[in-house]
DNA sequence: TCCTCTCTCTGGCCGAACCAGATTTCGTTA
DNA sequence: TAACGAAATCTGGTTCGGCCAGAGAGAGGA
């Protein structure tokens, strides 16, 4: 029997958290000002340091905007927003996506695989390749849906790695957590084995430099996931 | 004659900064411990406010590892790192790109792009359309470089957007400083109706749904971008 | 009616303090 | 002498109340 560890949120979350609610909720819409942050912080009996502090990672994250010295109102987070606004809004959903969100993830995911992998059987060296069979090795090896969804990431970070492009990979990094919801999901439906075999068949491919099946292969899997998600719902 | 306004970055900022470039330019290498944040607030003579915040930003850049209550190191960013420390490199060096980069930003382009347009022209309203005839007049209207470049992006946002894609306009919108300098240096080379002629050629295509069209024109059009891009250099 | 001065309000910044966990130190004990 | 354990120390996390300078609003005089 496992026990989760315990730890509690600090005030800064729990305000973060309240004000992400309110504005994806709408009950402060897009262009409303903000009570100071005296008021804020005496309204719910926070400290002015969680209160500024909570704001400023509100506004990093596209939610709000900050002008010193005049106030601070909603940001329009649905055309400023950037990465982090994505994340923060699914993380504020508990990390259950919709099926547009997830379809729009393996799109982008099914772009961007086809670019890394091209460029990876054009230009990896084989050491490099060799590093791409060690992220597989440890993805094999994993005994729980957690480990394997980590590993997976772990390979296609490195696949994007290796392609000798260095925007993919970090734009891989950004996706991180939501990815990793999606590949446990994955496993809770079709099994481990389902994923590692994925994997493995895509390496094989890239090892083999055949660029074309392996084009064919990822579109073959990603409809798998596709389809899936859809049974999510 | 004009005159910029002049506004003095925040302490935080500074110190983000002066970090920043200490961890790029080697002086403080990967794996390297700092000071502890009374040490360092001691030294540089802020408060420890500052400091906390200042390292939990270059954390979330992906700069720095923080372990609490056993100290703060250099993280191996060139992994780890996100979209976010793409930024604060670029800004880092002045809006200036590497070769590699300039490449790795427009084959991400070109995945991309290819991908909204064809949603777009397979599911976008004609209403859709029209907000993208809008941001094309725009970029027409525009008397500057810069103007243009903030249009030409604006344009591709848009159609970002009305593709129905939810993840692609946030990573436009994430890339946004080192894609209008971009554009920028496009200008300088070819000239702004270039850039206008481009768009137009785009928009017409897709309001004309003609998929294939539009395909093989980002190809030659991102194609050119990529023989300027070698020529700054 | 217009200008100027002042007063208030705002976010930025500060320093001191407390917390909890990791690490080290040092005395005790086998 | 070596091993154990409690206490001291060190670290980042968090909170608090307060001061600062700039923006905005209102009062007062020309």
């Amino acid at each position: 029997m496992e026990f989760a560890k315990l730890s509690s949120p600090s005030l800064k979350d729990l305000f973060v958290q309240q004000l992400q609610g309110m504005i994806l909720s709408g009950q402060l819409p897009v262009g409303a000002q903000l009570p100071p942050e005296r008021v804020l912080a005496e309204q719910m009996q926070v400290s002015r340091t969680v209160v500024n502090s909570g704001l400023s990672e509100l506004s990093e994250q596209g939610f709000l905007e900050i002008r010193p010295r005049q106030g601070t109102c909603v940001a329009d987070y649905r055309r400023r927003g950037n990465l982090s606004t994505l994340i923060a809004i699914m993380q504020y959903k508990g990390g259950v996506l919709g099926r547009d969100e997830i379809r729009s993830i393996l799109e982008v995911r099914r772009a961007l695989e086809h670019l890394a992998t091209e460029r990876a059987i054009l230009y990896a060296s084989d050491e490099a390749l060799e590093r791409l069979g060690k992220a597989l090795a440890q993805l094999a090896a994993a005994t729980n849906a957690s480990e394997a969804a980590e590993a997976a990431f772990s390979f296609q970070h490195e696949l994007a790695l290796v392609s000798g492009n260095s925007i993919v990979p970090l734009i891989y990094s950004s996706f991180k957590p939501p990815v990793i919801a999606l590949w446990i999901r994955f496993c809770s439906l079709y099994g481990i084995p389902a994923l590692v075999h994925n994997t493995q068949t895509l390496y094989a491919l890239v090892q083999n430099r055949d660029a074309e099946g392996a084009s064919r292969w990822i579109e073959t899997y990603l409809e798998q996931a596709i389809r899936g998600s859809q049974q999510i719902y």
